[in-house]
DNA sequence: CGGGTAAGTTCTCTTTCGGAACCTGTCAAT
DNA sequence: ATTGACAGGTTCCGAAAGAGAACTTACCCG
């Protein structure tokens, strides 16, 4: 399977991983998050390359995860934005550092970890129902497509 | 910056995707909390090339996300199972679910969809504090390191 | 013996990536 | 008027990774 046949794959999984399961894509909106939003800034604290970072800029905008809009005319400047779509991806980057915060060991330099902005505490990121307040877990959930299939 | 330098920076993000950031890996995953854990029927759902899942089920392994165990001798067979760090990874596959079913439309064939395994009901994930039960967006976190950085 | 099953490995060819240089448009200083 | 800086790219080349298919190993069955 090539990578852009997995975009018309009915599983979510599939769908959602041709668009951020590129290599660096996640990286990239780590920075957007942070406020990064300049070509030259995003290379430089990614170590990237500008083929690379340019290449994968436009196709977050194609898939409407950001924006890019002029911030100067002459010369005419970019930069790039999250949009709604690129907003709603901040779930997933949050359980993603809290996975690799207790998973992904590292030895010597400090972590970074999330806290709560207005209690400067740690935070504790849990996945519930918005409806029920229960906690999801692999347990608790099953996956269901028109066809019938199922899902741990 | 190599993707194997990826592993030791000090942000979660970086070192996170260096185990699960590349193009196939959360789709075998996705697999093993469905419950495939053989070579062969990964190799038929996914289309991905044999190498190269051989390869991936082996970094896996090293990464302590998956653990190879032998189900029969004579031949020698393995097969391949969730650890407690990789079943911990469901809170993002979660996340990803939820943003692709909502973010990246799907034309004509049937989307997949979680519900509660007890109700049947279609679920709604939410991230919130373990602690304090509130809800966990890009306004209420910011982040820290030992070396006083922020994020948004 | 031939055929089937499971889990890989090896081969070649194509695509993508990393690294560096170059291009474009503008302003500011020499 | 030339030179240099800045920002956001594009172009080129060699290296690495991936796709696709064939081959290997080890066993069982008929």
């Amino acid at each position: 399977m090539k990578w852009n046949e997995l975009q018309n794959e009915s599983c979510p999984v599939a769908r959602g991983l041709s668009v951020v399961g590129d290599r660096w894509t996640m990286l990239v909106l780590r920075d957007c998050f942070l406020g990064i939003r300049r070509f030259e800034q995003m290379q430089d604290r990614l170590g990237i390359t500008r083929h690379v970072l340019a290449d994968r800029l436009r196709k977050l905008e194609g898939a409407g995860v950001l924006r890019r809009e002029a911030y100067q005319e002459r010369p005419l400047r970019h930069e790039y934005r999250l949009t709604e779509r690129g907003k709603a991806l901040y779930p997933m980057l949050v359980s993603l550092i809290d996975w690799a915060n207790a998973h992904v060991p590292i030895e010597g330099s400090p972590s970074v970890t999330l806290v709560s902005r207005s209690a400067g505490t740690p935070i504790a990121p849990m996945l519930v129902d918005r409806v029920t307040g229960e906690e999801i877990t692999h347990r608790s959930v099953s996956a269901i497509s028109n066809a019938g299939a199922k899902k741990a």
